[in-house]
DNA sequence: GTCTATAGACGGATAGAC
DNA sequence: GTCTATCCGTCTATAGAC
């Protein structure tokens, strides 16, 4: 689960994201990463200078990431094509690191308790910018709250739906079309028919 | 925002949730609700028996509530309709009780780590009792994926969008409206249109 | 880079007076 | 039903040896 890295600084935030995403940040101790690591708490506190620090480090490397996501987004012309580039490439990150995303899902009100400014609102500020790329900001309320639906859907979908007796490729097919479908623009709604 | 009560229970209640929507459950102390309600913390335990035990009084009323509109859709014909009016009353109870809901989004994490059993797994399992009644257990992945995207489309839609400039009616219109286009059986995908 | 030891704060929970 | 006072545990963080 843990994407393992080379180096202490990097077992450090393997475990620490481990133990966050499944005890919760709050409940989890310094004590318990470093037992888990082996080490001691003092010594985590050579590289890194506090508990907040950890989580901010592991925050740089999933908005680094998405970052390069709007930057590219941003470079496309505003097709269909281009929203369906951004889901797929979206659903990359998260299956790749689905590690912090679960966290993120499952800890909002614990980020939302951090000192430093900007971490608290490092998530929210990229879904924005996600959302904004996939409708216009002036849109419909209509069709930025669907735009918001399918990258929530690639979360939920490709998260709640793990232990599914399916392939992963499938899963992500799955995810990626029912997304798709949110992103785009809808049809006359046909709530009538069985 | 808080659905205010009757008694000293009752505010405790509500001034308990309304700290753990806003500042998270674990770092929501006693002794913080205890002074915005004017009284020791000593008091609380006279009316609950733990920190735990007044999250899990506000739990069950949520259940209560979700249970009864499980109930009701066990009575109805396995209907577009029904399917609808499911729906339609679960928005009602999100819209009515959003405290506890935007609560239940933000502290999952929190909630696994509690000692009482059933507690922690009370949201899940109504959860998947109304995805059951929405799309029949041995569906296709992705019917019952989108069906449980209809739910969650009604939590985010409701507590995300707050702050549109319009009205409730018509952000419960819209909420409702994409709700029931992922409940319904979809239409082939037109992915390629632009 | 890692250790032991400890400071200092705060949390949940209880006892017993009123 | 509410109070004061207190116990006891755990936590983050630091100091200083190796």
């Amino acid at each position: 689960m843990a994407e393992d890295r080379h180096g202490t600084r990097g077992r450090i935030q393997a475990v620490a994201l481990e133990l966050f995403a499944e005890h919760g940040y709050d409940a989890t101790s310094l004590r318990e990463i470093a037992e888990r690591l082996g080490v001691t708490k003092a010594a985590l506190y050579y590289h890194f200078k506090s508990k907040e620090d950890i989580v901010r480090s592991l925050f740089d490397d999933y908005a680094r990431e998405v970052d390069e996501l709007i930057a590219w987004g941003r470079r496309q012309p505003a097709t269909a094509a281009t929203r369906r580039g951004l889901l797929d490439r979206y659903l990359d990150i998260v299956v790749r690191r689905s590690g912090i995303f679960r966290f993120l899902e499952n800890n909002q009100a614990a980020m939302r308790n951090l000192e430093s400014e900007g971490t608290k609102e490092v998530f929210r500020e990229r879904m924005r910018a996600l959302i904004d790329l996939t409708r216009e900001p002036d849109a419909p309320l209509r069709e930025r709250m669907r735009a918001s639906l399918a990258f929530t859907a690639v979360h939920v979908g490709w998260l709640f739906f793990q232990d599914e007796p399916v392939s992963k490729d499938e899963l992500r097919a799955v995810v990626y079309d029912i997304a798709c479908d949110l992103a785009t623009a809808p049809r006359d709604a046909q709530l009538s028919t069985s």
